[in-house]
DNA sequence: AGCACGCCGACT
DNA sequence: GTCGGCGTGCTC
C-alpha cells in the first residue's frame, strides 16, 4: 500500500502530497490523518497522511518507505483533511500550515538536529570521548565547542548527523497507588521493628485494604515519602502503576450547577429561530445591544443541541475568555466543557483537546483556533462579538473564524450563530441581504436603561486653559463616583500612544535602527524597545542627536495616566491593566477579580478592558480620547471606533445602578462618536455603508492586500510594480488594483515593505492568478531575496 | 525550507 | 595543492 503524505516543509516546491511506501507491518494501522516520520531527501521530516492508494504515479522502485507511524489513532478526520484543502485555496496558504493549525501545539514536531555515534567510542578523537560518554548521540546545541572535531570524524563516518523528531508535550501520568485487598496478605508481611515509616504506612494500608490512591495523596495523607511506598510494594503490599491524567487548567473547582434563567419575550423569539433551525446550515446573525442577555441565549440554545445529542463550539475573542464566560458554561453544563485558550500551557491545551478527541465533553468554550475542535456531530458553532478582529489570524495561515465556522456548518448541516452588539458592516449586509438570518434584541434584559453618555469636546477644554488629559466633567463625575462609593472604569486607547522619547530642542524622536518607527519607553525595564523588531537599548539621559539634556517621555501610557490620576483624585485605589501589568499568567483574571471584589476604585486599561467585563457596581466609564483609533489610515478606523464606544459604555450600568459614560474627543462631531452615543447601530451602518461604497471597500468590494519585502527598495519597489502590471492584464476590467506603495510602517528589521491592494467584486479567475503570482515570484524574486505575502480579505490594510 | 553538489579564490 | 564561498537543483 502507498499513503500519500504532505511533509512538514513550508516551501511553495514541496506544497504538495508525496508518496510513500507504507511497510507490510504498518500496512494494517496506518490510516489518514495520522502523522508519520519520512525520509525526505537527506533528512527526516513529520508529515501527514493524507491518503492511501494502491499505486503511484511516481517511479515506484524509488518510492522510499514510512519510517515511523507516529499515531494509532489519527489525529486528524476526514473533515480536516478536507477543510485544510479548502483552506489552503481560500487563504493561499501551504497545506502543511493548515493542517498543523488543526491540531495543538503540543502534537506538531519539534526537530533537533544532533550527532549519533557510528562507531565504538574508542575510533573517535580522545577530546569528543566525553561528549559520548554513556550515550550514543550529542544535541548539536551542546557541542558548539567541539564542531571543527565532530566535523573531522563525520568525513570518516564514525560520528553521523541527524535530526530528532519529537513532539513537544507528552500525555501526563501520574502514580496510582493499589493497595492489597487480602488482610492476611498485608499481616503477613514482615517489617524491621526500627524501619518505623514503613511500620506506619503498613497501619494505614491495613486499614485501607483494597484502594486506589494517588501517590502523592497517599503521601499526604499517611505521612510517609514515595520511598516507604516502594519498599512496601516489593513486598507485596500493594501495587503500583502510572495512570494517563489531564492537566487542569480551569481552578474553577467546586463550582454550584445552575438553572437557566427565563428568557424575555424578544430572547424567546431568538431562541425559537435557532431552534428550528438546529439541523439546517444556515447562519443567524443575532444583534443584540450591550447587556441585552445574548450569552443566555448561546447557553439556551448549546443546552438544546446537547439533548439531541449533538455538539456544539462556542468561540469567544482572544483575551476576553474572561473568567466569567467560563464559569458561566461551567454552571450549566459542568464537566461536559472543554476550555481552550490563549492563557493555558501546551499541556493544558493538549489535555482539553483530547477530551474532545476522545468524545469526553460535548461543549468547547475557547478562542480562534478553538472552532478546529475535533467533533464529529457537531450540532451549533456560536461566535460571540463576530466583530472582533481577533477571529481572524493575522499570519499564515490567514484563516478567518467565521468562515471556518460556516464550512462545517455545511459539512455538518448545522447552524451558526454569530452574536454583537456591533455586528460587522460584513456580517450586517448579509444579513439585509438574507444571506443571514437577522435576529434582534432592543431592550436589556434586565430592563435597565442604556447608559447616558456625554460627549466632552476636549478643544473645548484646551481653549479654557485645561491641559490635562481629565476634562473638568469627568474629573468631577470621577470624584463623585468614588465617594458615592462605586467603580469607575477608564478607558484608554492604547494605539499611537505609547510614550516615545522626544528631544525639546532639536525635536529629534528616538527611532529604531532598523524599523521606521519610534521606539516606545518600558518603565519596568528601563529599556527603550522596538515593537517590531524586539531591538532595544537603554533610555537616553542626553539626546543622542544634539546631546540636549531637555529630552522628556512623550505619549500616554497608561502608567502616565496613573500618575495624572493620582493627581485628580488623591488617595484613590487605582488598578491597572495594560501588556505590562498582564503578562503574567493568570494576571489578567486576577486583577478582574480583585476589581471584583472591590479592592480598587479605578480600573485604568487599554483595549483589553472594553469586553466581558460586568460588574454591578461599575457607575462610571471614562473614555480619555475616543480618537485615536479614529484618524488611523484604515478603511475600518470608524467601525472600530464605533465598536470600541459602544463596547466600552456597554461596562457602565449593568445592573441596578444607573450607568454614565464620559467620551473624551478631539473630534466630537464625527458620526462614528455621535452614533455610538446612543448606540445607534442602523443609522451609523447606513452612514459607514455609503463611505465605503463611495471609496470602494468591503462589503462592497472585497479586498485582497499583497506585501513584498526586500533588503533594496528600489527592488521591492520594482517587483510591486510589475505585480500591480500583471494583475491589471490579467484581472478584469471591473476589478481595482490599487498601488504599489509603501507600507505605513516602510521597514522593518531593516527590510523595506511595499504593499499592493486589489478591489474586486467578481473576479473568478482570482485563485488561479493568486498562484500564478506565486509562480513567478517562486521561479524568479525568492532567490533574490523578496519575499512576498498575500492576504485574502484583510481585517486591516494598514 | 534544508541540504548536497559543484565550480572558482586565499590560505596551510 | 586544500578549505570554503554561495549559485543551482532536488526532495516521493
Amino acid at each position: 500500500m502507498i499513503a500519500e503524505v504532505i511533509v512538514d516543509v513550508a516551501a511553495h516546491p514541496i506544497d504538495r502530497p508525496f508518496d510513500y511506501a507504507i511497510p507490510k507491518h504498518l500496512e494494517v494501522l496506518a490510516e489518514p490523518g495520522m502523522r508519520v516520520k519520512v525520509p525526505f531527501g537527506n533528512r527526516k521530516v513529520l508529515g501527514f497522511i493524507t491518503d492511501l492508494k494502491e499505486t503511484s504515479e511516481f517511479d515506484p522502485t524509488r518510492l522510499k518507505p514510512i519510517h515511523e507511524l507516529m499515531d494509532v489513532v489519527p489525529v486528524l478526520n476526514k473533515e480536516m483533511l478536507e477543510m485544510a484543502k479548502w483552506m489552503k485555496e481560500q487563504t493561499v496558504c501551504f497545506e502543511i500550515d493548515a493542517l498543523k493549525v488543526m491540531i495543538p501545539a503540543a502534537l506538531r514536531a519539534k526537530y533537533e538536529k544532533r550527532f549519533v555515534l557510528n562507531a565504538p567510542l574508542e575510533a573517535i578523537a580522545e577530546p569528543l570521548r566525553p561528549y559520548f560518554k554513556d550515550k550514543t548521540f550529542l544535541k548539536a546545541q551542546e557541542a558548539v565547542e567541539v564542531y571543527a572535531l565532530l566535523k573531522k570524524e563525520m568525513t570518516n563516518g564514525t560520528i553521523i548527523a541527524d535530526t530528532d523528531i519529537s513532539q513537544q508535550t507528552a500525555v501526563k501520568k501520574v502514580k496510582m497507588i493499589h493497595i492489597t485487598e487480602s488482610l492476611e496478605q498485608l499481616e503477613a508481611i514482615d517489617v524491621r521493628a526500627n524501619a518505623k515509616q514503613q511500620i506506619k504506612l503498613l497501619a494505614y494500608f491495613k486499614k485501607n485494604s483494597g484502594r486506589t490512591i494517588e501517590a502523592s495523596q497517599l503521601q499526604k495523607e499517611a505521612g510517609v515519602t514515595l520511598p516507604t511506598v516502594y519498599s512496601l510494594a516489593e513486598k507485596g503490599a500493594a501495587t503500583i502503576s502510572n495512570m494517563e491524567s489531564y492537566r487542569d487548567p480551569t481552578l474553577l473547582t467546586d463550582i454550584e450547577k445552575k438553572e437557566f434563567l427565563q428568557l424575555t419575550d424578544a430572547q424567546q423569539t431568538a431562541f425559537n429561530a435557532i431552534d428550528a433551525a438546529l439541523n439546517t446550515p444556515k447562519t443567524f446573525l443575532l444583534h443584540g445591544i450591550t447587556g441585552s442577555g445574548k450569552t443566555e441565549i448561546y447557553l439556551q440554545t448549546i443546552d438544546q443541541v446537547l439533548k439531541e445529542g449533538k455538539e456544539a463550539i462556542m468561540l469567544v475573542p482572544e483575551i476576553s475568555l474572561t473568567p466569567q464566560m467560563t464559569i458561566r458554561f461551567k454552571e450549566r453544563f459542568g464537566d461536559m466543557v472543554a476550555v481552550l485558550h490563549s492563557g493555558l500551557s501546551a499541556g493544558e491545551k493538549y489535555d482539553e483537546w483530547r477530551k474532545i478527541q476522545r468524545h469526553e465533553v460535548k461543549v468547547v468554550v475557547g478562542a480562534r483556533s478553538a472552532i478546529f475542535a475535533p467533533f464529529e456531530n457537531l450540532g451549533l458553532i456560536i461566535l460571540d462579538e463576530e466583530h472582533e478582529s481577533s477571529y481572524k489570524q493575522d499570519d499564515s495561515p490567514r484563516y478567518h473564524a467565521r468562515d471556518m465556522a460556516i464550512w462545517r456548518s455545511e459539512y455538518h448541516s448545522c447552524p451558526v450563530l454569530l452574536g454583537s452588539a456591533t455586528p460587522s458592516l460584513e456580517s450586517y449586509a448579509r444579513a439585509q441581504k438574507g444571506v443571514y438570518e437577522l435576529l434582534v434584541l432592543e431592550q436589556r434584559a434586565k430592563n435597565q436603561p442604556l447608559p447616558s453618555v456625554e460627549i466632552v469636546d476636549m478643544r473645548e477644554e484646551l481653549r479654557r486653559g485645561n491641559r490635562s488629559m481629565f476634562s473638568v466633567q469627568l474629573a468631577d463625575a470621577i470624584r463623585e463616583s468614588l465617594e458615592r462609593k462605586e467603580q469607575v472604569v477608564l478607558f484608554l486607547n492604547k494605539r499611537g500612544y505609547s510614550s516615545f522619547v522626544l528631544c525639546r530642542d532639536c525635536g529629534t524622536v528616538m527611532q529604531c535602527p532598523n524599523c521606521d518607527i519610534s521606539l516606545t519607553y518600558h518603565r519596568s525595564s528601563e529599556l527603550m524597545r522596538c515593537h517590531y523588531c524586539g531591538h532595544d537599548e537603554p533610555v537616553p539621559h542626553i539626546c543622542p542627536e544634539c546631546t540636549s539634556e531637555h529630552i522628556r517621555f512623550f505619549g500616554t501610557g497608561t502608567q502616565k495616566v496613573e500618575e495624572e490620576l493620582a493627581k485628580v483624585v488623591p488617595g484613590a485605589r487605582v488598578l491597572r491593566m495594560d501588556v505590562d501589568t498582564t503578562r503574567n499568567k493568570g494576571a489578567h483574571e486576577k486583577i478582574l477579580s480583585a476589581f471584583g471584589e472591590g479592592k480598587a476604585d479605578i480600573l485604568l486599561g487599554t483595549q483589553m478592558i472594553a469586553k466581558g467585563l460586568d460588574f454591578p457596581n461599575i457607575t462610571l466609564v471614562g473614555v480619555l480620547s475616543a480618537d485615536t483609533t479614529l484618524h488611523l489610515p484604515d478603511f475600518r478606523a470608524a467601525e472600530k471606533t464605533y465598536q470600541l464606544l459602544t463596547q466600552v459604555s456597554g461596562r457602565a450600568g449593568r445592573d441596578v445602578l444607573p450607568g454614565s459614560v464620559i467620551v473624551q474627543s478631539y473630534t466630537p462631531e464625527h458620526y462614528a462618536i455621535i452614533l455610538a452615543k446612543d448606540q445607534l447601530y442602523e443609522p451609523f451602518f447606513d452612514q459607514e455603508m455609503a463611505m465605503r461604497r463611495a471609496s470602494g471597500y468591503p462589503p462592497y468590494y472585497y479586498v485582497v492586500n499583497i506585501q513584498f519585502t526586500h533588503e533594496d527598495l528600489m527592488t521591492v519597489a520594482g517587483y510591486a510594480e510589475q505585480t500591480v502590471r500583471y494583475l491589471s492584464s490579467q484581472l478584469s476590467p471591473n476589478t481595482l488594483i490599487i498601488g504599489p506603495s509603501a507600507s505605513l510602517i516602510a521597514r522593518v528589521n531593516n527590510r523595506y515593505r511595499y504593499q499592493c491592494l486589489i478591489k474586486y467584486k467578481k473576479e473568478p479567475k482570482l485563485t488561479e492568478v493568486m498562484q500564478q503570482l506565486i509562480k513567478i515570484y517562486r521561479t524568479e524574486w525568492l532567490k533574490k531575496g523578496a519575499t512576498l505575502s498575500i492576504d485574502m480579505n484583510p481585517t486591516s490594510v494598514m
